[in-house]
DNA sequence: ATAGGGTTAG
């Protein structure tokens, strides 16, 4: 069989992925099939049944899963490695409801599973999500008296820590295993960080050293990960050491995994280093560093972009994702849309995760349109679909469209989660639905069961002091079963100083300094209470009281795009290449404004006495948190004629 | 001849 081998050989060769399968091969295949299914027995060296199993596993390894169905069912007998490995085909071409099937017909037909087809079977009920096919899979290895083998037991340990709510089935399983090995150590580790327990995670790793359990790159990558997900650089940088110890420091997966760990845990000094001392990198290393520069400092990952393609490598759908957020938070549009013709090039606009990017880039950029335009053109939407697009409304001030989308939401049968009542609060909050906004805040109470965190009383004591209720807000604060942070206050202290309630907002911001005396935030708006109302005496007080403790707050810098150039300003800028220019376009923003009936606050002229320094306090700077990253709110002003986005980020670094 | 665990976007 010459054939088969050079075929394999031919195989092996293709590169894997998404590329197209050549012909040749398709054609070497189907010369090979042809020869076993028509030659008699004698003619050939082995049972044609085993080539064919052989071809079958070839086949799907190419991702050629119809041709090996095809081959299955011309078989006369099929015998249960034949079963098996049509059953581990479907299911590592992530066909699992087929590799379930082919497993109910094998039973069908009383050929009788081995460990190997319940192992394989029990990854398809995993890929299929069904906890209780997997309970059917437990039950029928008890009463095949195949519950002790070890493949069977790792497979059940893994669907169990990955489906069911809890990890009890899992660790009952592992604590009465006979004996272990690295796989299941590792499928229990795994269990516990991908569902965010680092902590567990980490603790077992730790046993597995105590007991002198065998350890290899995959206990070392998925440990690793355990110590990202609890943020600690420190255990991070111990695995790091321990990983070179072992001689995995050419291992890909474990070196993108500490390159992960870093860039997670804001090391990005020594996330840096371990990139440029990685001697080799693949797509996923380039994928990590730019999505963990992305979440920093969105300049620098664009930077590491550009460095990919002359390096030889192509970017997928993971770099586009991140590359769409960076553009986002830079809120530079014609970059973002540069990034979305690429996309459609490729062909990868039918990706979620992409298409969701995209939502929340083009919202932040200014152009709401262009985000509805692609939430509109997806086949399917996730939570994450909708909570971008209402958060985009929200940033506009288009409240009532925002609210319309959850209430379309949770008629398509998503169940909402704590962000998305934050985005629904959020847009009520600046659109001025006050009622709306209390009744959700009921709605997600009671109907929802969803316990308000921080952020959430932060967004109803924002909705109900802008709208003037600061005595309410107040009474919120005081119910609140946790303590009051930093932006809980700073939104009763900035309605206070909307509402010019000045002895009121005095009398909280003594209070709030009193038990916190480390929140700078609280001064800047006590000594802007005093600004609203012109007590300037008081108010340089205040300010000197700042710089006493020594801490300061960064300033807040503003950019904006103009004609593929980028601007950046701080309030009372004086200085700059082009700080007239910057001038210019904030003159022309107060007269589309006043043209639009938007009358100036003046409380916000602090520093200076002309118009220009009052519109940039009024553009503000802000940023809210949402699903535990910062997130940069891009201020939005749109008058009948035109469109402007300013992006706002907190950090000092100096763009232009 | 058939089986298992790890790393990247949101």
């Amino acid at each position: 069989m010459r054939g088969l081998m050079s075929a394999k050989k031919l195989l092996l060769s293709t590169a894997t992925g998404y590329n197209p399968i050549p012909q040749i091969v398709r054609n070497s295949l189907k010369r090979i099939q042809n020869r076993i299914l028509q030659s008699a027995p004698p003619f050939l060296a082995k049972d044609p049944s085993v080539l064919s199993t052989n071809l079958i596993k070839s086949y799907c390894e190419k991702g050629l899963v119809k041709e090996a169905r095809v081959l299955f069912d011309e078989m006369p007998k099929r015998d249960v490695v034949a079963w098996t490995a049509m059953i581990t085909g479907y299911a590592s071409c992530h066909h699992h409801i087929q590799g379930w099937a082919v497993f109910c017909d094998m039973l069908r037909e009383e050929d009788r599973p081995n460990e190997f087809s319940l192992s394989s079977v029990l990854k398809a009920c995993k890929g299929m999500k069904d906890l209780d096919c997997g309970r059917l899979v437990h039950c029928l290895a008890f009463k095949l008296g195949l519950e002790g083998s070890m493949y069977v037991e790792n497979a059940l340990m893994d669907l169990y820590a990955t489906l069911d709510l809890s990890m009890d089935d899992a660790c009952v399983i592992f604590c009465n295993m006979d004996k272990k090995n690295a796989v299941s150590w590792t499928t229990l580790i795994a269990g516990y960080t991908h569902r965010g327990d680092g902590y567990n995670g980490l603790a077992l790793f730790r046993q597995m050293v105590v007991e002198e359990a065998e350890l290899n790159p995959f206990s070392f990558s998925i440990a690793v990960r355990a110590c990202a997900s609890i943020g600690s650089h420190l255990c991070g940088q111990q695995m790091h050491a321990a990983a070179t110890k072992y001689g995995f420091q050419f291992n890909l997966p474990v070196m993108n995994s500490i390159l992960d760990m870093y860039c997670r845990c804001s090391c990005l000094f020594e996330a840096s280093k371990c990139f440029h001392d990685m001697g080799e990198k693949d797509l996923i290393t380039w994928n990590t560093i730019i999505a963990g520069f992305e979440r920093t400092d969105a300049r620098e990952s664009l930077h590491i972009f550009s460095q990919m393609e002359p390096q030889g490598f192509s970017p997928n759908c993971f770099t586009f994702t991140s590359i769409t957020a960076a553009c986002g938070n830079l809120a530079i549009l014609t970059c973002g849309q540069q990034v979305h013709g690429a996309i459609i090039r490729r062909g990868l606009e039918g990706n979620m995760a992409l298409a969701n990017a995209f939502i929340d880039m083009y919202a932040k950029c200014g152009s709401i349109r262009a985000s509805r335009k692609i939430f509109n053109a997806m086949s399917h939407r996730d939570l994450l679909s909708w909570t971008s697009m209402m958060i985009g409304y929200g940033a506009h001030g288009h409240g009532r469209e925002a609210v319309e989308l959850f209430d379309e939401m949770v008629r398509s049968g998503i169940r909402p989660d704590r962000i998305v009542f934050m985005a629904v609060l959020s847009a009520c909050s600046h659109a001025g639905l006050v009622e709306e906004g209390l009744r959700y805040f009921e709605l997600m109470k009671r109907k929802y069961n969803v316990t308000p965190c921080q952020e959430i009383y932060g967004c109803v004591v924002d909705l109900l002091g802008r709208a003037g209720r600061v005595e309410e807000a107040y009474q919120l604060i005081e119910k609140m079963p946790f303590r009051p942070d930093e932006s809980v206050w700073g939104a009763l202290l900035g309605a206070c100083r909307a509402h010019k309630l000045q002895k009121v907002g005095m009398s909280v911001a003594r209070r709030v300094l009193d038990s916190r005396p480390s929140m700078v935030g609280t001064y800047v708006m006590l000594s802007n209470i005093y600004a609203a109302d012109g007590i300037w005496g008081e108010f340089a007080e205040v300010r000197k009281m700042m710089r006493g403790i020594g801490s300061k707050k960064e300033a807040g810098r503003s950019w904006i795009e103009v004609k593929n150039q980028v601007f950046s300003f701080v309030v009372g800028d004086k200085m700059g290449p082009h700080i007239e220019q910057v001038y210019g376009v904030l003159d022309l923003l107060i007269q589309h404004m006043r043209e639009s009936g938007y009358v100036p606050d003046s409380d916000a002229m602090i520093h200076e006495k002309d118009g220009t320094i009052k519109a940039l306090c009024r553009f503000g700077h802000s940023t809210s948190k949402t699903s535990g990253a910062e997130y940069h709110k891009g201020m939005i002003f749109t008058s009948k004629r035109k469109r402007y986005a300013i992006g706002i980020y907190e950090s000092g670094t100096p763009q232009s």
